[in-house]
RNA sequence: GCCCUUGUAGUAUAGCCCGGUCUAGAAUUCGGCCCUGUCACGGCUGAGACGCGGGUUCAAAUCCCGCCGAGGGCGCCA
């Protein structure tokens, strides 16, 4: 079976008419009229009009919307509305036929549900729509990182099992690792702040996992996080990395992405910067003035969030949090040590990101690990790594998915990732 | 863990509140016939559904209970 094309769709084009081509992909519409026929085929560049016409009629044979199909042709003028040239087929090959009926519609005319569509999640990739979040986010993986690397950071990968569930916070997920109890990793702190030693400044993009049964349309138990460690900076330093980030990915996504914003039916819009920082004191001052009455030491519920996400409805930070609300790790303020140098990056209520300076002194690491009830024999891995002449070090973890979500004005993470894994949900 | 909503052809829906008019309607998809410029092609025609189990009633898609599935919210979330 010959499946070589000369062209790519998007590389066809008026200027060819006279010239053969070989072209593939899917079968979208097949509209017969009698004793001509117009088939529109897409491939993953787009999409083209091909004509069937008199004799060659008996080429629409067996043929059905969906099916992978090999167009053997020669470009002409059109009259189509939305097609300056189109392909005369010559033959047109069945490479692989598609059932009847789908499971869910790929067009898209009538939208499926979500559920029908996570259930056929690989069909739901004809759908342009869907397809087109999915090519958005690959672009959005590439902007962090070419900003990341232009700053000098470099991207490494920490181990997904590891032994030790001391940490507290999130249930992890357990497995048997060869009769020993490990674990997946919920994030991939205590490597990346290690790495800090000789690296300096590091990233890691990838999937992390927790065991929470939550239902809500911003968590998954499988998820992926964006986190960076920069030696030598402090927390307002990787604030700032992260901000111009954020900006990057809506400025490329913006200006390079306008097919992918029309098939989504959404405006990409690039947040105006510096974003606002608002302390976690501001937030309690701001609350109580809506008669939203939380002590000092409080953490924000999700009803609290949403309370200040109305009064600063874009990208804002949450800084300066309690240390009380904070992980042993948190590096507390010089002036107030009481309160931490933290941060949250907020979209209104929701939690994009979360970071700060850290503790590079093990003799503190071990106190606050003991203030916290947490056992300093079981960080010993971790520890012995800080006598090692540990840099001052920053660092954050955002969620991908939520900035995603973000991103393309749609309230479900489940939407912008491919197999979404949720306590209800482990197939496909 | 708690709460709310919801299951009707392949898909997406109307009907349900207020039981009979439902032989369950329209769309799209699919089959057949007609059609040489469609572009959500059109025309004619045909096929296809009340999640499962129980109950109430003369009568259940419709009301009640249980199970199963789905969606959402709260809580949880170093």
């Amino acid at each position: 079976m010959d499946i070589s094309r000369t062209h790519l769709i998007e590389e066809l084009n008026s200027s060819m008419e006279g010239k053969d081509v070989i072209f593939g992909g899917w079968v979208v519409d097949l509209r017969k009229l009698g004793k001509m026929a117009f088939l529109t085929v897409r491939d993953v560049t787009g999409m083209c009009q091909v004509i069937v016409k008199g004799d060659s009629m008996s080429l629409l044979e067996g043929l059905n919307r969906q099916s992978v199909v090999r167009i053997l042709g020669k470009i002409q003028s059109s009259k189509a509305k939305d097609f300056d040239f189109e392909v005369s087929a010559t033959e047109i090959q069945v490479l692989a036929k598609a059932e009847y009926p789908l499971p869910i519609d790929p067009i898209g005319r009538l939208e499926s549900d979500i559920d029908n569509r996570l259930n056929s999640r690989a069909l739901d990739m004809r759908n342009q729509k869907t397809a087109s979040i999915f090519k958005l986010r690959s672009k959005v993986l590439a902007s962090i990182r070419e900003t990341l690397i232009k700053r000098k950071f470099i991207e490494i990968n920490t181990p997904k099992i590891i032994g030790s569930a001391s940490e507290g916070g999130a249930d992890l997920f357990g497995l048997d690792y060869f009769g020993q109890k490990a674990y997946l990793a919920q994030s991939p702190q205590l490597y990346k702040e290690q790495m800090t030693i000789g690296l300096e400044r590091v990233f890691e993009i990838s999937s992390f996992y927790r065991a929470e049964k939550s239902h809500t349309g911003r968590h998954l138990s499988e998820f992926t996080s964006v986190d960076i460690e920069a030696a030598m900076m402090d927390y307002t330093d990787v604030m700032d990395v992260l901000e111009s980030i954020v900006v990057d990915v809506f400025k490329n996504t913006s200006e390079n992405c306008k097919i992918e914003q029309q098939e989504i039916g959404y405006e990409i819009k690039v947040p105006s910067s510096p974003f606002e920082r608002v302390t976690y004191t501001q937030a309690l001052e701001e609350l109580s003035s809506m008669d939203i009455k939380i002590e000092f030491g409080e953490d924000l519920q999700d009803s609290h969030l949403r309370s200040l996400g109305e009064k600063h409805p874009g990208f804002f930070f949450l800084t300066d949090w309690p240390m009380k609300l904070k992980p042993f790790y948190i590096h507390e303020k010089d002036d107030d040590p009481t309160l931490s140098r933290s941060f949250d990056l907020q979209y209104g209520y929701l939690e994009l990101s979360s970071g700060g300076r850290r503790l590079h002194d093990p003799e503190q690491l071990r106190t606050r690990l003991k203030e916290q009830d947490l056992d300093p024999t079981s960080f010993e891995e971790h520890l012995k790594t800080f006598g090692w002449g540990m840099p001052p070090h920053s660092g954050w973890g955002m969620g991908l998915d939520r900035l995603m979500t973000v991103l393309i004005g749609i309230d479900n993470v489940r939407e912008v990732v491919l197999y979404p894994r949720d306590p209800d949900r482990l197939k496909p």
